[in-house]
DNA sequence: TAGATTGTTAATCGATTAACAATC
DNA sequence: TAGATTGTTAATCGATTAACAATC
């Protein structure tokens, strides 16, 4: 485990992608699996996975194939989903809402625990069990609730003013769904999800390339 | 314009960064602008937007500052935003009722035609002025409207199926928002929005990197 | 003209792929 | 042992940054 080598974006990337399929297969019970089936499955080069696993020092032994459980472990011990993550969502519009019916995210270990919004109208509204309440009480509910990721789906106008406030409150992670890139200071760390570049992106593909 | 050599992927993906910060701009009546300012707003070096401006030609005059207005036309013909494209929904569900409320894609020229789905008891509800249909009379739908663009929102299991189905009646792009990896031939451009992934990125960052 | 700025080539940096020794 | 496979270094490829000539 040397993991003081600078992981290439792309790496941590793949290896979430390498995990998604991997877990498939474990479900499958599928118990082993070489660098070569599991490229072909992803979509990548053998030699690719080899790499991207050696940035940690390797998960397996020369001649032997990989053990998916353990591969398994691995990959989740790296992306940080072996202990579960507590989670607020600031803005219960419609992208906020759906996220929070979202249930992909649990069973990888990430937990809604509330959701926040200004509109007086939301609040008490349940979602999967987890209820809207006043930005207000977000400082509070933050420390009380040991949350570490906050996920912003506000306008683009307070999108930078709510980002502020949680790197004020302590959050440990920022995931912004509105369509302004919003920054933090180091120590927190930040992924801008503008949902129109993915539809700009396939609009510049498809005109051909 | 000499697009011919190969623009990486990267350069797309802040051409639309670049766009989003112009038309603010735009907005706020500034009518000239330089490679360092731009970068400055952005966040990233001024020789990177030559760079990237470069790969089409460059849009400006040694000596001057580009035009915004002219560059706004320039990234939007780049990125296919130039002319209307008809875009379909499939899987009337949480994250397909939310893309159809988000109101950004609207500006940008994609116009939501028509959303589809399997469960009858979706079928005549209305999301901004657009009707749930039954998934059987999407083929003859794509064809009467001119839809270029297919969103998936449906259950992983069967969204490689309904991606087959939209290359058999001829899309031109298809926007994955299902949580597996799908694929499409030759022709088809496809960009696999895996939410999980954004969220997983996150928590590697947050373990510390 | 002098200062500012772009376009464009070259240098650097980083990520992917190839090759192969080590190991089971 | 022979075949398969990983770990790991080196070679290649591609993208970013630096430098500077050309231009206004």
């Amino acid at each position: 485990m040397l993991t003081k080598k600078k992981i290439p974006q792309s790496t941590v990337w793949r290896l979430s992608q390498y995990l998604n399929c991997l877990s498939l297969l474990s479900s499958e019970k599928c118990r082993e699996i070489s660098s070569h089936e599991l490229a072909e499955r992803v979509g990548v080069k053998s030699t690719q996975i080899r790499q991207d696993f050696h940035y940690f020092g390797g998960f397996g032994q020369p001649g032997c194939r990989y053990n998916v459980g353990q591969l398994i472990g691995e990959l989740e011990a790296i992306l940080g989903l072996d202990k579960p993550q507590n989670m607020i969502i600031v803005g219960a519009g419609n992208i906020g809402q759906a996220l929070a019916h979202y249930d992909k995210f649990e069973p990888l270990g990430f937990r809604l625990k509330g959701i926040f919004d200004v509109n007086p109208r939301l609040f008490g509204l349940k979602i999967r069990g987890v209820g809207v309440r006043d930005v207000k009480e977000l400082p509070r509910f933050v420390k009380d609730h040991h949350i570490r990721i906050g996920i912003i789906t506000t306008p683009a106008r307070v999108a930078q003013s709510v980002a502020d406030l949680l790197v004020r409150i302590k959050i440990k992670g920022i995931w912004n769904f509105s369509p302004m890139n919003v920054t933090a200071p180091e120590g927190v760390s930040m992924v801008n999800e503008n949902l129109s570049v993915g539809l700009m992106t396939l609009s510049h593909k498809i005109k051909g390339g």
